[in-house]
DNA sequence: GGCCAGGCTAGCA
DNA sequence: TGCTAGCATGGC
């Protein structure tokens, strides 16, 4: 079994990251125990089952079952890498968050948790579209349904692992094949819409990686179904813009309610404000303050 | 059973 | 530029 192990600049904490990943019962793109993660990686046109492990400032990369090339571990290892944000110095972000009221003590208790994303565009902006203005319970519900209809899947060892839908397999189909799995007529519309445009290469992540926060973020906001809290998500998520503020979501407004302690959700001004203070670390103080709300889990 | 969900668009002033 | 109805249905 070939192996691999990527070192990774303290603070991290794979147990946190975990934590964060086990947040679903739901979730179907990757399995956890209670010291791995599994997932099915894309790699060209292979699946390959990947499983990380930690180990000490490390992660630990193993492939249960299949024989991986020195080139596909690379690609792995990028995907691993950008999927849990582990080419990040923390040390600035825990610095400013020291004496923060409300991320100093999520800091504390989280300490080495990362920005968990999705480095895949398609996944990134289907998964924000999907899910907004509704629970995130039922969004999840949807996503299950449409990755288990639309995606690839590989049985190992009794279990079946998933692949989100390629934007390929969706350009093609009509709302109503959407609708049936209770998309709303207009969420339906979207996604196809992107997935058209990723197909067509009009919309795509490489192009745009190599662009400003803010010309992404205008490329985005172009797209139909895109308003500024998908375009943030979509850059905390997938261009893993550690500065980028969802600052209208409702669970950034709950989190800060909640460690508060206050009677009422926070007014946009009054979250701009506590913004401030967070400045180029936005979207970190978001992703942890959404931690709080999944309790020790 | 009513209100709220990890919002956005189109239409209007 | 700013405001609002409508979307669409589950969860609590």
């Amino acid at each position: 079994m070939t192996e691999m192990l990527l070192a990774v600049q303290q603070p991290f904490d794979f147990q946190e990251c975990l934590v964060f990943l086990s947040r679903s019962k739901q979730e179907v793109l990757h399995v956890t125990t209670p010291d791995t993660v599994r997932k099915l990686m894309r790699i060209g046109e292979r699946l390959i089952l990947v499983e990380l492990q930690g180990e000490q400032g490390h992660i630990r990369v193993v492939f249960p079952v299949d024989d991986v090339s020195e080139m596909e571990m690379e690609s792995i290892e990028r995907g691993v890498r950008d999927w849990l944000d582990l080419d990040r110095d923390l040390t600035p972000f825990e610095a400013m968050g020291a004496e923060d009221e409300l991320l100093a003590p999520l800091i504390e208790a989280h300490r080495g948790l990362r920005m968990i994303g999705f480095p895949d565009l398609f996944e990134a902006l289907t998964w924000a579209i999907i899910g907004q203005q509704i629970t995130l319970s039922f969004a999840y519900t949807i996503k299950r349904r449409f990755v288990e209809r639309y995606g690839e899947q590989r049985v190992v060892e009794g279990r079946t692992y998933w692949t989100f839908p390629r934007a390929e397999r969706i350009a093609s189909l009509e709302p109503e094949a959407l609708r049936e799995l209770q998309f709303s007529r207009r969420k339906a519309e979207y996604i196809i819409d992107i997935a058209q445009e990723i197909t067509g290469e009009t919309l795509s992540k490489s192009a745009l990686q190599s662009q400003s926060s803010t010309d992404i973020r205008q490329r985005l906001l172009a797209i139909r179904g895109v308003g500024e809290w998908t375009a943030d998500y979509v850059l905390m998520k997938c261009f893993q813009d550690a500065s980028a503020f969802p600052i209208a979501d409702v669970g950034l407004h709950q989190a800060i309610q909640h460690q508060l302690g206050t009677a009422k959700k926070p007014t946009i001004e009054e979250v701009r404000r506590y913004g401030e203070s967070w400045q180029g670390w936005e979207g970190y103080a978001t992703f942890y303050l959404w931690r709080s709300l999944y309790g020790n889990v």
